[in-house]
RNA sequence: GCGCCUGUAGCUCAACUGGCAGAGCGUCGGGCUUCGAACCCGAAGGUUGCAGGUUCGAAUCCUGCCGGGCGUGCCA
């Protein structure tokens, strides 16, 4: 395989520079110097430029012009004439020109991670794309990456879901014909929802009645008046404790009377769902009927969602499927010291031995009644994970809210030293103006909504000709630039009027611009030659050239830091040089020498776009 | 209380491991008889939350404040 122009020249300066100062990595600490054209070896800053004596001995390659001193750094321009021809014969003879060189690792990447019965919504959405563009990227630089979802089937979500859907008389789903954009998982997640908030609102009635008369209950003493409403909230134990006495008849007093009725109330609620959670413990036949066959209509859902998107995951693990080995390995964990019994639950307490953290504190791992929680799961996931595919790195791909509990999951698999390199990529949130988005309370943009809205959005703009095939292209493409718009770590707050918005640094702006490559190719007639002839080159084909030379240096800082940032911005620079390039320097000439150069010029475009549009998910159309 | 994230132009965000603070939107002005105007050009807009420290040089590293978000034992 043969070198992208930019490893040649990063190679180059190294050599350059090593002749004036030995033992340094030069090419490492070039930066781009946009306006100019040119590069400045921040190193050479430091060591105070470099003697005009020194850059006169220098040898410089065909691929740089000039080396010159400048404000103290080093200033390096490069000849943009050999960098033309060199791109040209670098994308005539390698099919794809960014694929790096092949690396031995394994990757597995958990990601999407949705729970059946519950609508797939935009938070749904941005993981996705990150956990895409992980797995993308990665296989760009030459490593075997498997693509692998884990899917919340089980637990009291799934339960509150059939129990609304249960008392709604267990409606069937509309049919296609009669919706044709139908998404099962939002149909089924709002008899979640009206039941989740049917459930939460007795209970918080009940807590605020609590809350009133609580100093008469004398079970408060550790709650001193004026402390936080919000402490006594989270304090199960003591509402437990009222909502018995209550209930029991205990509170006979007119002080009561508002606090019993909520009670009654709530205990309702609680019976309903402890009815169900009863007959999901013994296996009963008609729920588990249901349950399949509520969850099948939405593993339905995800799919279809999967394919608009087109991602694809090797391996599809359910939260079902680790129930029993969660358990196994808790009590594994209790023998060796690493965990230990409380009750009926068991806990790590990262305290003792041999964890030995302060701050870490203490992560449950079976509850009381012998049920493993989500943490036991993962154990058992990471160990099922790691004898199937024996990856070197395994990453998480979980919103950033969890960063405190990965770590602690991961200080407990530390403790066994066969397992991979565990990364938790964690990203932020997607929340509405409103604040933050809750399936619960029903407070959410479904991915069906978001994907219906932003389709009829792009119809309006799009021309006449266009076809279905495309039309989702330039959606998906602007639904996914939205999300790659910040780095990881910055929520985003979701607005319509930026989904519905398609100029400026959209995912259309890129598009655009790899259409326009296209349709102008197409038009002139002529086929791509990538041969080298024109001599002089204006100011735009050398802004246009430069940015197609810096993009492998962008992409590789996108893959080290695991950040679509570097690329991205790299590739709306490469956009706008070229939409430059496009109203300045006509194409279409009666100059066939220049029509031939420029048509090249359009054409690395479109390669270098395509390609590394790809790696975000993102295709280009043939018309738009 | 403790821990993590965050603060850059009116708004949304960049800034390549310390090196000339840049884009998009919005505002104002200009450009379609010309390869697709989902575009292009020009202008205005900054004490990088505050105060110190390290450095020839700090948005970036260190310390202390202030503001915002999130997490912190049986939901995932």
């Amino acid at each position: 395989m043969n070198k992208h122009p930019w490893d040649i020249f990063t190679m180059n300066v190294n050599d350059m520079l090593s002749e004036i100062k030995p033992g340094e990595k030069h090419a490492a600490s070039l930066r781009r110097e946009d306006k100019s054209l040119t590069f400045v070896c921040t190193n050479s800053i430091r060591w105070g430029g470099s003697k005009e004596s020194d850059l006169k001995k220098i040898r410089k390659t065909k691929l740089i012009k000039s080396v010159t001193n400048e404000n103290k750094s080093l200033k390096i321009e490069p000849n943009y004439e050999e960098l033309a021809e060199s791109i040209f014969n670098f994308y005539s003879t390698n099919k794809n020109v960014f694929d790096q060189e092949r690396d031995e690792q394994k990757w597995i990447v958990e990601y999407s991670q949705p729970n059946t019965h519950k609508a797939f919504h935009i938070g749904h959405f941005r993981n996705v794309v990150t956990g895409d563009f992980i797995v993308r990227i990665a296989r760009k630089f030459g490593i075997n990456v498997i693509p692998a979802n884990y899917i919340g089937d089980i637990g009291t979500h799934v339960l509150k879901a059939l129990l609304g859907w249960e008392l709604a008389g267990k409606p069937k789903p509309p049919t296609l014909e009669q919706e044709p954009n139908l998404d099962l998982s939002r149909w089924l997640g709002e008899y979640y929802s009206q039941w989740a908030q049917r459930e939460s609102g007795s209970r918080e009635n009940f807590i605020k009645e609590a809350w009133s008369v609580k100093d008469l209950l004398n079970q408060d003493s550790d709650f001193e008046i004026g402390e936080k409403f919000k402490k006594f909230k989270k304090n199960k134990f003591l509402i437990s404790k009222i909502l018995k006495k209550s209930t029991d008849g205990r509170l006979h007093s007119e002080n009561f009377k508002n606090l019993n009725k909520s009670a009654i109330n709530w205990k309702k609620d609680l019976d309903l769902q402890n009815e169900i959670a009863e007959r999901w413990k013994n296996k009963d036949p008609e729920l588990v009927k249901d349950w399949k066959k509520t969850k099948k209509w939405c593993m339905d859902a995800f799919e279809k969602i999967y394919r608009l998107l087109d991602v694809d995951f090797e391996k599809i693990y359910y939260e079902s499927d680790v129930e029993e080995d969660a358990i196994r390995i808790s009590n594994k964990l209790v023998n060796k010291n690493l965990a230990e019994k409380e009750g009926g639950s068991v806990l790590v307490d990262f305290k003792k031995e041999p964890y030995n953290s302060n701050k870490l504190d203490v992560l449950p791992l079976l509850r009381s009644d012998g049920l493993p929680l989500y943490s036991a799961k993962d154990l058992a996931l990471a160990e099922l994970k790691q004898n199937q595919y024996k990856t070197n790195k395994s990453f998480y791909v979980v919103g950033a809210p969890q960063s405190f509990y990965f770590k602690q999951i991961f200080k407990i698999l530390e403790q066994d030293k066969k397992l991979s390199e565990l990364i938790h990529i964690g990203y932020e949130m997607v929340d509405l103006p409103e604040g933050k988005m809750s399936s619960r309370s029903g407070n959410i943009v479904a991915f069906s909504e978001l994907w219906e809205e932003a389709k009829k959005f792009t119809k309006s703009k799009s021309s006449q000709k266009i076809s279905k095939k495309d039309l989702e292209k330039v959606t998906t493409g602007a639904l996914k630039h939205l999300m790659f718009s910040r780095d990881f770590n910055k929520r985003i707050s979701f607005k319509w009027e930026e989904v519905l918005s398609n100029e400026g640094k959209t995912g259309s702006y890129l598009q655009y611009a790899a259409v326009r490559c296209k349709r102008v190719i197409e038009k002139s007639g002529i086929q791509p030659n990538l041969k080298f002839e024109k001599t002089k080159m204006n100011k735009d084909e050398k802004t246009l050239i430069f940015n197609i030379f810096t993009i492998q240096n962008e992409l590789k800082r996108s893959f080290e830091t695991i950040s679509p940032t570097p690329l991205l911005e790299s590739l709306h620079r490469l956009s706008k040089a070229f939409s430059n390039f496009y109203h300045s320097s006509p194409i279409i000439n009666k100059d066939p020498e220049l029509e031939k150069f420029r048509i090249n010029l359009a054409y690395c475009t479109l390669k270098t776009l395509e390609e590394t549009l790809k790696i975000f998910g993102i295709s280009v159309p043939s018309r738009m």
